[in-house]
DNA sequence: GGCAAAAATTTACGCGCGTAAAATTATTAT
DNA sequence: ATAATAATTTTACGCGCGTAAATTTTTGCC
């Protein structure tokens, strides 16, 4: 046990006749007997509210990678957008004796009285998506920034944009993000114009997309230049720019300009590439992690809240 | 303990005991100490290659589901296009002495060894990608049908296409549907022509889009019309033709026509949406399951192969 | 009512490790 | 050289369950 546990704590001649051992006898240690008897594992859960978005991907690969190096043992779970998946993860994790848990919540659809008891005994980060004040801090994008970034960029090199988002919000970042759209246009001497999309769930492609397409029938964006909430839905705009024969673009000939909020994996293959802001996966993954497991080794409870400023993403679309 | 795996094994007023002792004190059943003494658990490993790319994120939620339904506790893995990764996970997993595992091998990059070894261990049924004959089974695609199916439709429709696919395929899947395009344009009396396109790793879309500029730069394209050998290619291609200025699409005004296979989660929102091949994931996900499930509960070792159909799903893309 | 067989319950024990206390060995100070 | 101290090893024991054997209770039958 001492050995595993650390190998220079034995005498090197012990070491030795150990080192011997493992290469006679295929040794192999038994998890379960491990975590039987021990307080606290060496286990960590990541836990998202949906894995398909490659954005949550991302995010999901960049931590297990981080707690991998610091000799933790990950497990990554996805709530595939189902509150009630969320909860019977946290029940699961719990049975799992986890050191931590890092974990970007579903938003609005949580149960948060599920997320607060869990919080209570498990040592957890929320990240991505804020939620009340849970847990031993929160790590997230810096959505004012990403949204006035974006806006400031749009009024100065063209009209100024119209705002395109869900009437109902699955996480509180859209709600930032709508907030800080009204007070940079209002700052810059513009009426902010907001055009609500119906729709419930994770398909954010195809929300954006049909209501986007009957928002152009309607004649709703009162304006040439159109920023989205995220881009899911700007993927799902452009989609419904193309159907409706719009050319989207900064080109002269062009019509629209459209632009996102996240940089997802495929916005640079969209037609024509999505101009949107970067999140920065590695610092907000690094300071989940760090903030964890500091409060893990600690004890230390501060409940800091870090908010990570996102880099503008100049493409063709905007 | 009887108890616990079968309510209905102990007498009603036991039962009731049981219940009400349930009610007073929050017993939680210890993990570990349940799996330590027992032979097989109720843990079932899902492995997938690639976890950032849509369509291994739908096998794995498609999967998971199923395992839950009966009962297993699943955890899904990616191996992140490494193939140390897929061995670390393996090696992970074999002390989680698993009743069974899903895997979906990375493929020409695999570590066959440690796979083989692995299969000996603990009962596998291997999914998308065929490696040798490992494991107790295999259900994917039925790869020559896919692109059979879409090269008929092609020629049925205009020109013979010519094929797009990586130099270096990182799994048998596009092997086999280079054969059938060679094969299938030989039947209808046409010439098959391939364009191969340098790059390694699992940025498909990237390479799709820088060999693709290349491609149609030098005129290597032979043909009005090409079928890429996966969607994520055809996305990347979709990129390239858009910023070489080719309208894409089967209308009379349009240049060319570009068609996938995979049916990806995003074919259906890019510009213009992309005619691709369907995989039929639960088809898939429940054979692999059911294959697994009867091995394990019935100890059968018929080494059985399955190949699922896929659907041709017309847009406008060609 | 009595007996055999079946079902359910109780008992005993061990899984392979972590943990703490006891015993031993090595190191340092005098 | 010897005592005091530190480092290391050995010993003892329990974690909470699964499993099988021993025991008790219930059921079925004549």
């Amino acid at each position: 046990s001492k050995y595993f546990h650390d190998p220079d704590s034995v005498r090197s001649s012990t070491r030795e006749r150990i080192e011997a051992a493992l290469e006679t006898y295929d040794y192999r240690p038994n998890v379960y007997a491990m975590n039987q008897n021990r307080k606290l594992t060496k286990n960590v859960g990541i836990v998202v509210p949906f894995l398909a978005d490659p954005v949550f991907a991302e995010f999901a690969r960049t931590i297990e990678q981080r707690c991998l190096l610091a000799g933790y043992r990950p497990t990554v779970y996805s709530a595939h957008g189902d509150p009630e998946n969320e909860v019977e993860i946290l029940d699961a994790l719990l049975s799992l004796k986890p050191a931590g848990v890092l974990m970007a919540p579903l938003g609005r659809a949580s149960d948060k009285g599920a997320v607060e008891k869990f919080c209570e005994q498990v040592p957890t980060v929320l990240f991505d998506s804020e939620l009340a004040d849970l847990g031993l801090g929160f790590v997230g994008a810096d959505n004012p920034q990403f949204t006035r970034l974006m806006v400031d960029f749009l009024c100065r090199t063209g009209s100024p944009p119209c705002f395109f988002e869900m009437k109902t919000p699955a996480n509180p970042n859209a709600r930032k993000r709508r907030t800080s759209y009204i007070e940079t246009m209002e700052a810059l001497g513009h009426t902010p114009r907001i055009v609500q999309a119906v729709g419930e769930g994770w398909g954010f492609e195809e929300i954006g997309r049909r209501e986007g397409q009957r928002a152009f029938e309607e004649g709703a964006f009162t304006s040439d230049t159109i920023l989205c909430s995220n881009d899911r839905m700007a993927i799902g705009l452009l989609a419904a720019a193309y159907e409706t024969g719009q050319r989207v673009g900064r080109a002269p000939e062009d019509m629209i300009r459209i632009a996102g909020q996240d940089d997802h994996p495929f916005s640079r293959y969209t037609c024509p590439p999505l101009t949107t802001i970067a999140q920065d996966f590695e610092a907000i993954s690094d300071q989940a992690v760090t903030m964890l497991f500091e409060a893990m080794e600690q004890g230390e409870t501060t409940a800091e809240k870090r908010f990570i400023e996102g880099r503008l993403v100049m493409r063709a679309s905007a």
